[in-house]
DNA sequence: TATCGGATATACAAAAATTTATGGATAAAG
DNA sequence: CTTTATCCATAAATTTTTGTATATCCGATA
C-alpha cells in the first residue's frame, strides 16, 4: 500500500495531463505512446485510482487526475528548480535566475532594470516569468519574485523595496473631452476603467478604497493590468494606476490627486533554500538595489 | 542542457543523502547498490555538477549535493501527498491525512479532538506530524496545519480558531517556597523558565512582550516548549504558557494575572488544492468546529 | 461515401536497466 | 593480528523496459 512508486511515472502523468493524449505526451518527453501508456496504466495500479477514461477518440482525465494534477505540476517545477540550482555552481555569476513579477512590474518597470543587471553581469540568463498568480514561489516556478504583498513568515527572504503610490489618471485628450471630476462622487459620471473579476488579490488589497468596489463600477473591465493601462494611455476614460508609471508622461493627468489614498508594498522575495546560493542572492541584492535606487 | 532528466534520478539521490551511503539507499529504495550509484553518476553527468566525494570509506555529500537537498525532499514530500491524496478516493471518509501542529498543541490539546474524530469517522488514517518548525504545507509535509500565525497569500485555506492567551505561571510549590512577584520587575528575583535560542517564531511573536526578551533573563532554558511547560509543572519556576492548559490544575498558579498581554492567533490551515477534497475539507471542518469548541 | 489524420491497443523484437556475484579496501571489534 | 562488517567498483547474466510495426476505431472533410 505505501511502496514507493517511481517518479518517472508522475512525470509520464504530468505530460499526459498537459498534452492531453498519450501520444502528444510522448512527444514532448521524447518517450512513445506506449511507453506512456504503460506507464499511466502502472500509476492507476499503484495508486488504485482510475486516472483516465479510455475514449475511442483519446484519453480523458478523471476527476482524480485533476486533483492529482497540482502536485505533479509542483513536482516538475521542483525539478525545474534543480536544474537550475545545478547550472549556477560556476565561480563566475552564471546559469539562469528565473524572476517572476506581476504583469505591470515586467512591461514597465523590470526592463531597464534587467539591462543593468545584463551589462554588470553577462553571462547571467534572466528567465522572466509575467504572471498575475502569485503562486510562483511557492511552487517553485520562479526562484525570485517580486510582488506586491509581503511573503509568508521564515520560509522566504523578503526585502521591501518600497511603497508605490497608486492615484486615479486619465489622458489629457479624455479630460479635454469631460469635465474633470471634483470628488469621489463625481466618479459615477466618468467611463471608468477597472477590472473584470473580482480576484482575491483586488479583495485583500483595496480594503481602504473610497468606495464599494464592483464591476459594475467600470464601463471598461479588462483582468489585465497592462491592458488596463493602456486604455488609459489611449483616452479611454479614468482608470487607477501606479503613480510611478505615468509621473513622466506630460499627457496623463492625475484626477482627484490625493483622493487616493493606497499605496502597495513592493517585496522583492526568495525562496529560503536559496539564500545561500551566491548567484540568486546576488541577482537578489542587485535588483533590490536597483528597485529601490527608484 | 535542458534535458529532461529522469524524475527517479532525484530519488536515487534523496536515498543517498538520507542515507549516507549508497548501499543505505539501496535498501530503503528496494533497489541495489550498482543501481543507486550508476543513478548518482549519471545524475553527476546530466546536471554536469559532483554530488558525491568518492572515499574509500563511502560517499561524501558536497555543497552542491546539499544545496539541492531540500529541493529532492520537496519533491518526496510532494510525491508522498499525492499518494494520500489518492487513497482518499472512495465513497466514504478514508484514507490518511496528514495533520501538522506544533508540539505543545500535539500533545496538550489536539489528543482528546483526535479521539472525537477517531470516534466520528472511524476508517480515517491521521498522521500526526509534531514539530515547531513551520515548513510543514509548504513543503506539502502535511495536508492540513494548526499554527500560531496567519499564512501567507491566497495558496492556502485559513481559519482562525480563536485566541490563546499567554500568562506566567508557577507551581505552587515554587511559590510556597519564593515570594510571589509583584511586577514585572520583581520577576528578575525570580528563576525563570525560557527558550534557550531566539527563533524566528519567537522574535516574530513576542514584540508586545513587557520586557527586552534575551535568553540570559532565564536559568532555565529549553528550546522544547513541551519540556518548558514540564518545568513548570514540576516547580522549577516562573514561565510562560497558554492560560488554556493549566487552566484546570489547581496547583498551577498564574502570576501577575493580566501583566502579559500576549496572545495567539490559532489558524487551522490547508493547501488550497485540497480545498476540493472531501475528505481534507470534512478533517479541516472537524477539527476547526471541535477546538473553536474549546 | 470514401478518405485522411489522429487517437489507443497489442504483439514481438530490441535495448536498456537491474540484479547477481565477486573483489578490494577500510574501520572497528575480539 | 585476525575476524567481521561496511563500503564501493566491476563484469556477466537476467529481467525489465522500451520501441517498432500494425490493427482498429473515431471524426472531420471533400
Amino acid at each position: 500500500m505505501d511502496k514507493a512508486i517511481n517518479w518517472t511515472l508522475y512525470h509520464s502523468f504530468l505530460a499526459v495531463m498537459e498534452q492531453g493524449s498519450l501520444s502528444g505526451a510522448a512527444r514532448v518527453t521524447g518517450s512513445t505512446q506506449p511507453t506512456i501508456g504503460r506507464h499511466i496504466t502502472e500509476l492507476e495500479k499503484a495508486l488504485n485510482v482510475s486516472l483516465f477514461i479510455r475514449t475511442q477518440t483519446g484519453f480523458v482525465a478523471t476527476d482524480v487526475a485533476h486533483e492529482l494534477l497540482p502536485h505533479a505540476q509542483q513536482m516538475a517545477a521542483t525539478a525545474a528548480s534543480i536544474q537550475r540550482s545545478a547550472q549556477r555552481v560556476g565561480e563566475g555569476i552564471s546559469g539562469s535566475v528565473r524572476i517572476s513579477v506581476s504583469e505591470v512590474v515586467g512591461v514597465e518597470i523590470l526592463p531597464p532594470v534587467l539591462a543593468k543587471l545584463r551589462h554588470t553581469y553577462p553571462e547571467l540568463v534572466i528567465e522572466l516569468v509575467v504572471s498575475d498568480a502569485p503562486h510562483d514561489l511557492l511552487y517553485r516556478e520562479a526562484d525570485i519574485a517580486l510582488r506586491m504583498f509581503r511573503p509568508t513568515q521564515n520560509a522566504f527572504v523578503a526585502r521591501l523595496i518600497g511603497q508605490l503610490e497608486l492615484g486615479f489618471y486619465a489622458h489629457r485628450t479624455y479630460l479635454n473631452q469631460h469635465s474633470a471630476p471634483r470628488t469621489v462622487a463625481d466618479l459615477s459620471q466618468h467611463t471608468l476603467i477597472g477590472f473584470d473579476t473580482m480576484s482575491d488579490y483586488i479583495r485583500n488589497h483595496t480594503a481602504a478604497f473610497p468606495m464599494a468596489l464592483d464591476r459594475t463600477l467600470f464601463q471598461y473591465r479588462s483582468d489585465s493590468s497592462l491592458a488596463q493601462l493602456a486604455m488609459l494611455r489611449a483616452g479611454v476614460g479614468i482608470g487607477v494606476c501606479q503613480s510611478g508609471l505615468v509621473a513622466d508622461d506630460p499627457e496623463i493627468i492625475s484626477v482627484l490627486p490625493g483622493q487616493l489614498a493606497l499605496s502597495l508594498d513592493m517585496w522583492l522575495t526568495m525562496h529560503e533554500d536559496l539564500k545561500r546560493n551566491r548567484v540568486c542572492k546576488t541577482v537578489f541584492d542587485f535588483l533590490g538595489a536597483a528597485l529601490a535606487a527608484d
